[in-house]
DNA sequence: GTGAAAGCGCTAACAT
DNA sequence: ATGTTAGCGCTTTCAC
């Protein structure tokens, strides 16, 4: 105790032992209920205005902090979410993981919740991570980003037991039951594959992001195949090819597509990471773009429009896909009463890739 | 309760209120001390070997999981530490950041801590995001990266307090007082201009990142510095413009150096995602890449090498960071008992953009 | 070897 | 309008 004596100010305010809401109440006179009525804003328990501010007054001196292991525990919640994401290396190999996380963070912020970041690469079918942390009482919710299938099982005890949850992603057929935050990008990939029709193009390759394992990945697949029927071209498979996440991987899966030797004149790639990794597979083999293989990505991470050429894409909005998860994750807990607002539509950003007349 | 008795078994059992040690122990005929000792493995309790196997086997077929407020409550720690990040933009803007983040979070993975992501960002003198996290005792330790200015007050609080913290960046002379990992990134900025120099070039430009109230930004400019000192040329001011952290700052910043009219012949970016900026600024104006401006990033993110050109630049390794700052908080905080790796020093990856024969 | 009992700091129903 | 009291579920000292 004396140790902290001779030291300053500001350390001594934090190394101190913290105050506790009775000694808060001894200090002010008062119960450790009012103060805990007074500091959680519960009204209607009449208490009166000389007493609020004297208590509120008091814990600011003493700076006074509520533990907050003591809250949970006696108020069953924790006022922590998590975001789950399939593997921590997405987050940087997708920017628009990273963007989502950082918008769903800020969202926490105005709502007073702290937020988790769990991965699933380490689970398996007994034990999983995220319902770990359900089933301990350390989150009360939580927003699942990109999910693989085999997690569903997991997902489904979840909403069975009726845990606060958003699923971000569409085609998720199984999880009906809950909710699903998820445009269907099944649809929206229309919007590059469509322009590239637009432009005249027929053989239009696709290399996919994160495998067909990754309902996302599934989903965008079908964009291409739907949206190349619907217009009377038979999706060919020799024109598809899967790469992963990273740009590497867009990288080889394009030389694999290359390889085998078929025509195509434009190229759509999963996510603009593929995108990048496609730009430099063909230009090593003598392809310009846009004039001889036209491209279009998906996303419009912010380095899109510096990729050489620019990179026409389909712009997502990350932020606003975390706001709105979290808007309604807070919803189902019950807690900031914001209006979860709609997700605006996915619009095409037309830019020099795709050799567009229109591109700015 | 009889609502979930039709429902699957993975429902019931998430669903079921948790099972608490009270249960396990009566189910297995035992108390909860001897509960506790044995989930916990604690040892020289002289707890018999069949009381162990029966405490264990009960606890797993009733799917007992401590409650983790009860737990923290108890025994004074949090299993929780948390990682800051000065705002949450740099989370998707900074690539090195996203990479750091996703290593710490493995690590924490291994050493059996949870991760909570705070951003500094609506900090103000009075109060801070972290000091709080601490502060209501919602984590044990944290680890603090790319401080800026502003948090110094805060964070010597906290280091005065005896708080187990890593605080990540270099450059930092206020807080020698706690644990700073950081690599001198000023003397590493030499690798880049030092090339350079080695080329050649004498007109070397500088454009930044972060500001200078960003220590790591501060500090990435005085590498410049001293390293065209230290070769007799004196660093111009005319040739040093600041970014922010986006490929677009790095774009606006480029072009006000071009507008300048200076005249320089190679270009030190203070991170990748600057050059890239940089790249499309330069090219815009008619400048090739490097034939008529020589240009070197820092970091080496993931899409570096998929710039047009592949990205000459300092690679650093963030994976490494992040389990080094990890294992380092791990062992402050007297956890897991791994040794801490001495964290490898970067090098430069010379690619095409700086045209030197010796490109891969 | 095992168990009883005293907290940890807070919330909230109930009593006054 | 304010205070009393009984938990929340766990850890851990100490006694058996």
């Amino acid at each position: 105790m004396s140790d902290f004596d001779q030291e300053d100010p500001a350390a001594r305010a934090a190394s101190r032992r913290p105050a506790t809401s009775t000694q808060v109440a001894r200090a002010a006179g008062v119960s450790r209920t009012t103060v805990s009525f007074v500091l959680n804003n519960v009204l209607d328990k009449g208490i009166s205005e000389a007493t609020r501010a004297k208590v509120l007054r008091v814990a600011k001196e003493l700076g006074y902090q509520p533990n907050a292991a003591a809250q949970s525990l006696a108020s069953g919640s924790t006022g922590t979410v998590a975001m789950v994401v399939p593997r921590t290396e997405h987050l940087y190999d997708d920017q628009f993981l990273a963007q989502l996380l950082a918008s769903v963070n800020d969202e926490c912020h105005g709502l007073g919740l702290k937020l988790l970041i769990e991965s699933a690469q380490h689970d398996d079918e007994q034990a999983s991570g995220f319902v770990t942390l359900v089933r301990t009482r350390r989150i009360d919710g939580l927003i699942m980003v990109n999910p693989h299938r085999a997690h569903i099982g997991h997902l489904q005890g979840l909403a069975a037991a009726r845990i606060p949850m958003v699923v971000l992603g569409s085609g998720v057929p199984e999880l009906d039951t809950f909710h699903t935050l998820g445009q269907d990008t099944r649809s929206f990939s229309r919007l590059a594959v469509g322009h590239l029709l637009d432009l005249g193009h027929r053989d239009i390759a696709y290399v996919g992001f994160a495998g067909r394992d990754y309902f996302a990945g599934a989903e965008r697949e079908l964009g291409w195949r739907n949206t190349l029927s619907d217009a009377g071209i038979t999706p060919r498979e020799d024109l598809l090819e899967f790469g992963e996440i990273t740009a590497r991987s867009g990288y080889h899966a394009t030389q694999r597509l290359l390889a085998r030797g078929v025509r195509f004149t434009a190229l759509f790639a999963g996510n603009d990471t593929i995108a990048f990794g496609a730009m430099r597979a063909l230009r090593e083999v003598g392809l310009r773009i846009p004039e001889d293989v036209a491209l279009v990505g998906y996303d419009d991470i912010p380095l899109a429009e510096f990729g050489t050429p620019p990179l026409t894409t389909v712009h997502t909005d990350p932020i606003a896909h975390g706001r709105v998860a979290m808007l309604e994750l807070a919803r189902l807990l019950g807690v900031g009463g914001k209006p979860v607002p709609v997700l605006p539509d996915p619009r095409l950003v037309v830019r020099a890739s795709s050799g567009s007349r229109l591109a700015n």
